[in-house]
RNA sequence: GCCCGGGUGGUGGAAUUGGUAUACACGCGCGACUUAAAAUCGCGUCCCUCUGGGAUGCGGGUUCGAUUCCCGCCCCGGGCACCA
């Protein structure tokens, strides 16, 4: 007999398929019920696939087979999400073009996938870095433009010294650059935004539609922050101005005791240039000088222990539309400019920062005592409610006269409460629930129930070269337009310099300039900013359809039958980015009749990172990055792709230990040999137990539970090897094997049916005999899993004392019989009779004595 | 501080409409085969004071019965962080 060689198997089957071209599909079959399953694409890196990948990839392998075999027409397609920096500072680095190191990345991927046995159809793919792909990027830009959902502004943004190019808000982790770890600093440069706030109370409400993991959506909703309150206006003093504030607590309004805008807050400089104003203001160098400061520390004021400054506006006033009372203004960095109004209404006695800054910021000014600034106007409810407001203080045998003494501190405006309650001091609203006052307020102030976001507009202009260009040129005067859709794609230069300066490597290109010239005339200059590569991914899941149509991103007729997708699996670090730009797009689109569906992926489900053997994140510089290539040279693709799926349940952390792939080869070893070995009968447990197989591995694949669809298999195996086995039911259970080991199921499947095939029915020649992937999933008989006898456990007083044997089919009665006539059941029972008895059906019997 | 996960043998993990905890695999130990080793095969492998008792991070509760449900903690991982 041959030993189990998988380096010829897989070479063998790879070149086969290929040549067969098995993974073309018929995308305008309309015979069948579609199924889209979808792998977030790589980015096509210098380092090649990662382990991380391969689980993914096989994962939706598995799937995709799977599915097939229960006569979905599925597609299941792969590209490249080639735009991006790593690129371009290979480039900067080496001075080879990034059209060149991409090509030839692509090319490594390709293998490797292919080395995997991934059924690919890689005539199909997408290259977002591709003219044809960028091309719709443009084009949706110009959708979007045109429909008023991309504007520009000049804006502080995330600004990374390092890349040379500006940010995304999601993709500054701990005021650092995702990419190099640098520290981010705000700078004011103009840039593309585009409207994702628009669409943020539908990304929150969506999400019930869509069947993705729980945290997941959490962390969407959380991320996307929404919080509901009041805009109130304030009058300023002897000025025809008013400051607007967003407040979630409009029921405190009576206790609003100053003001605060931030430094960047547009009335500050309207202020400051008015000569009038100015000299109205009587500490104009004070304030001015403050501005400047917080200019400068943006970054800093993170790190030094975020205690609180500000300047009072001196000489102005504002007024609390409630009661009319003048309060003062104060400019200071605690209240962010891009959050609500930028300015708020400050209540000491309710809210933490404010109370705060009162403390350190107006006490330690030439003011009167802070008291005389905390003006209480909600208590709490019962002691119980500031009980357990203060939950985190200590109370002791004098716990109520700790309470009470609190209370009347918080009266008297020396403690803060935050929680709900009666209103006090607050005029003929006193006495009412705090809940109810925030609306009753609200409409005596003026003002008018508002939400805010957490969320921002979506910054995609990037200072770089390896990017999608922006479709806009620039009239003499300044002035954007779009670029046409006949000119597109929009190609981008080559003649440009890679070291970034600052502005935008486009900038340097004379072709360029001159193509800009000599289509939109003299003077006229392009946009030189690039996209961020967010853009691109945010919709190459509506390409793979019609991947080559030229005429449209995707035809209504392909959009209609293969969209949206059906099953989607990736990273969970793409919670927030990804996931979020991928359904504004499709919301965006929907909005301006491009689609008829709002929500991308109709299911969800996230791989685990796969780690090093002492639970590290695998990376180059720790140098414990295990290499996927020679995995598959030492075991060959099919026990590579069962090793990652067994190794923990598909969402989880894999720690990768290099020892343990060895059980799944031995796996496939036994199968290897029972494929060569002669065929019996089957033996009556083995038929049982490969209907249970059957209908379990199916289950498995359907949840995504491979794991333990793999591990059902193995105990399949090591019954069959110690009984026997028909060739009939053999092939069976080749039949769910082979979506996990597509190349050894082919080889064995090939050997019995074509040299070796002794089956009179079967006259075909070998070369006739179809691929096992194009065989029906194998139906399962529910009457042939059914056991004939079964073990329950007897139980007395809730401890197990006994198992018995029972046949099938007796009934309730006769089971509670045997179980009290059982010797060891009766010693326990230690004569006594039962009070109870509780049956559960084949499982357990329970005796209450 | 807030939000989201998670804690089961030496290790990865299995089992939840509450029903025999530790499947499957790695590792380890013993044995067979071998001149020997590797490979392979067989047996064993949660703990203990072992006719029994105790274990699913800790402490309570509900129940005939809890890894699963409820209450209160502890620990680990991830995310957010002056968001008014």
């Amino acid at each position: 007999m041959k030993k189990y060689d998988h380096k010829k198997i897989e070479k063998k089957w790879q070149e086969r398929w290929e040549k067969d071209k098995v993974s073309k599909i018929d995308k305008d079959d309309r015979t069948k019920e579609k199924y889209y399953i979808l792998d977030m694409f790589p980015y096509p890196s210098g380092e090649g696939l990662h382990l991380g990948h391969t689980e993914s990839y096989a994962a939706s392998d598995v799937f995709y087979r799977y599915k097939k075999m229960r006569g979905y027409n599925v597609l299941h397609p792969q590209g490249f999400d080639s735009f991006g920096l790593p690129t371009e500072n290979y480039a900067i680095k080496t001075g080879i073009p990034p059209v060149k190191t991409t090509k030839k990345n692509i090319e490594t991927y390709t293998k490797q996938m292919k080395s995997l046995g991934l059924n690919y159809d890689f005539d199909e793919k997408i290259d977002t870095s591709e003219p044809e792909y960028y091309k719709w990027t443009q084009w949706l830009f110009g959708e979007f433009y045109k429909n008023g959902l991309v504007y520009k502004k000049t804006s502080p943004i995330n600004w990374c010294p390092s890349c040379q190019t500006g940010i995304a808000n999601e993709q500054v982790l701990g005021g650092e650059c995702e990419r190099c770890g640098t520290e981010i600093i705000q700078k004011e440069i103009p840039g593309w935004f585009f409207k994702i706030t628009d669409f943020a109370d539908d990304l929150i409400n969506d999400l019930d539609k869509v069947d993705w993991p729980e945290h997941t959506k959490k962390n969407q909703i959380n991320w996307i922050g929404k919080s509901e309150g009041a805009l109130i206006k304030f009058p300023i003093k002897d000025l025809e101005k008013e400051i607007s504030v967003f407040t979630t607590r409009p029921d405190t309004l009576f206790g609003a005791t100053y003001m605060v805008l931030a430094p960047e807050h547009p009335l500050v400089a309207s202020l400051l240039k008015t000569i009038n104003h100015k000299s109205q203001i009587t500490n104009i160098e004070e304030v001015e000088k403050y501005i400047k400061e917080t200019q400068k520390k943006t970054e800093m004021e993170r790190i030094e222990g975020k205690k609180k400054t500000g300047v009072e506006i001196k000489g102005i006033k504002a007024i609390n539309p409630v009661n009319k009372e003048e309060i003062p203004i104060f400019i200071a960095d605690y209240v962010l400019g891009g959050y609500g109004t930028g300015a708020i209404m400050a209540v000491p006695a309710h809210d933490e920062r404010d109370f705060e800054f009162t403390q350190t910021v107006i006490t330690s000014e030439t003011r009167e005592p802070s008291e005389n600034f905390i003006k209480n106007v909600i208590k709490p409810n019962s002691l119980n409610d500031l009980k357990k407001y203060l939950e985190f203080l200590e109370y002791g045998e004098t716990e109520k006269e700790k309470l009470n003494e609190y209370l009347m501190l918080v009266l008297a405006g020396k403690r803060l409460y935050t929680g709900n309650g009666i209103m006090v001091n607050s005029g003929k609203f006193d006495g009412m629930a705090s809940e109810e006052a925030k609306q009753k307020i609200t409409e005596f102030a003026g003002g008018k129930s508002s939400s805010n976001y957490r969320l921002r507009d979506w910054s995609i202009s990037r200072q770089r070269y390896w990017g999608c260009p922006i479709p806009i040129v620039y009239s003499p005067d300044g002035e954007a337009n779009l670029i046409p859709e006949k000119y597109l794609p929009w190609k981008l230069p080559e003649d440009v310099g890679f070291k970034p300066t600052g502005i935008s490597p486009l900038a340097d290109s004379k072709e360029l300039k001159e193509r800009t010239e000599k289509i939109f005339g003299k003077g006229w200059v392009p946009e030189y900013d690039t996209m961020d590569t967010f853009v691109d991914s945010s919709w190459y899941f509506l390409r793979y359809p019609d991947a080559h149509n030229l005429k449209e991103f995707c035809s209504k007729a392909r959009q209609k039958y293969w969209l949206p997708v059906d099953l989607y699996i990736g990273g969970a670090e793409h919670t927030y980015m990804h996931l979020l730009f991928a359904r504004f797009f499709v919301k965006a689109m929907k909005k301006i009749g491009l689609l008829d569906f709002g929500e991308p992926f109709l299911k969800l489900r996230h791989q685990g990172m796969v780690l090093d053997a002492r639970g590290r994140k695998m990376s180059k510089s720790k140098g414990n990055v295990i290499n996927p290539d020679k995995l598959v040279e030492k075991f060959g693709a099919d026990a590579v792709r069962i090793q990652i799926l067994f190794a923990a349940p598909l969402a989880d952390d894999i720690v990768w230990n290099k020892d343990n792939i060895v059980g799944v080869y031995r796996f496939l070893e036994k199968v290897w040999e029972i494929g060569a070995a002669e065929k019996n009968e089957s033996s009556a447990a083995v038929k049982n137990i490969l209907q249970k197989t059957i209908k379990k591995v199916g289950q498995d694949i359907e949840n995504l539970k491979y794991n333990t669809a793999v591990s059902e298999m193995m105990k399949f195996i090591n019954a069959v090897k110690k009984s026997k086995i028909s060739r009939a039911d053999f092939e069976m259970f080749l039949k769910i094997l082979a979506p996990f080991a597509p190349h050894l199921t082919e080889e064995i499947w090939y050997s019995l049916r074509g040299t070796r095939t002794t089956n009179a029915d079967d006259t075909r020649t070998n070369a006739e005999i179809e691929s096992i992937h194009l065989e029906k999933w194998p139906d399962y008989d529910e009457k042939l899993i059914k056991d004939k006898t079964h073990t329950i456990a007897v139980q007395i007083n809730g401890k197990i004392r006994a198992e018995i044997e029972i046949e099938d089919g007796l009934s309730d009665e006769e089971v509670k019989e045997m179980a009290l006539s059982d010797k060891r059941v009766q010693k326990w029972m230690d004569g006594k009779s039962s009070k109870k008895i509780i049956y559960v059906k084949n499982k357990i019997l329970s005796i209450v004595v």
